[in-house]
DNA sequence: GTTCCTGCAAAAGATTTGCAGTGAC
DNA sequence: GTCACTGCAAATCTTTTGCAGGAAC
């Protein structure tokens, strides 16, 4: 199986990018995540781990990653851009948050998915990507 | 016919709030707009026509709104939040986003809105709100 | 007169940029 | 050796908070 980190190096090589220490402890790390993360959350990650990595790097990664579209970016409105691994499947998910906690849940849903590709024609755009963000109480603080 | 702005002003008043003319200012600006609008636009508004106000009351006004339900905040990944009006009819749209040019447009969908009601009721969660964003590519940029 | 409302200035947080040193090729 | 990569510090931008004066009731 080729994990998201395995495709991720390998994109960013053929994108001409060189091997840096610090790109690639970002992406290893980002291969380990189940969910949607911020800059800050990958920061503090990896320095717990032993493996510092200065914060306009760990932004810089993020960013030529997004470019590369080996991630997403949403936001829950918590005042905090999250990215979230692209799978070359195009397999993905959406967001439950929690008003109460701030809790972020994910969730699939076939359904949701065929509607919003029938919208996506019907529009005058190009549509590349949607978020969907569901608000509400989770179960512990409704 | 009530007005979004006259709706606004009576709830403020029934939760308490006194009538401030700041606050009374931004409620006006509001329910002239059609879309979702930024702190920073409603003030440059505001002070372009000649009714200045500080922006700390903008962005509290912004914050009773939503509290009160009268406005939804969005993020469609410029790094500011915009508000919408929330009107008591329950009617509300969502948002293309062109990652070209910036621009955002409003579209409705009547059978996007059964279906995420039907996914809402399946999840464990209350859900209050839901925020949909399609990002891509308007007809001038594509 | 009391309590809320406002504006200003300062603070806080997230993200970006400038720059000099280090490392990849 | 050249040019990309990195970390630090400073800058920028959005949003929040502290506070003192003014306004509503």
């Amino acid at each position: 199986m080729a994990t998201w980190t395995e495709h991720a190096l390998r994109r960013l090589e053929e994108a001409g990018y060189r091997r840096g220490g610090a790109r690639t402890a970002v992406v290893e790390h980002l291969g380990t995540q189940a969910c949607a993360v911020s800059a800050h959350e990958v920061e503090a990650a990896l320095r717990a781990s032993g493996r510092t990595v200065g914060r306009a790097s760990v932004y810089r990664v993020l960013e030529q990653l997004e470019a590369l579209k080996l991630l997403w970016s949403l936001d829950v409105g918590d005042g905090t851009t999250r990215y979230e691994l692209a799978h070359p499947s195009g397999e993905h998910h959406h967001h439950l948050v929690c008003d109460t906690c701030g809790a972020v849940t994910p969730f699939e849903d076939a359904e949701l998915e065929r509607t919003i590709a029938r919208v996506s024609e019907r529009m005058p755009f190009t549509v590349d990507e949607h978020d969907i963000v569901l608000h509400g109480q989770c179960s512990s603080c409704s």
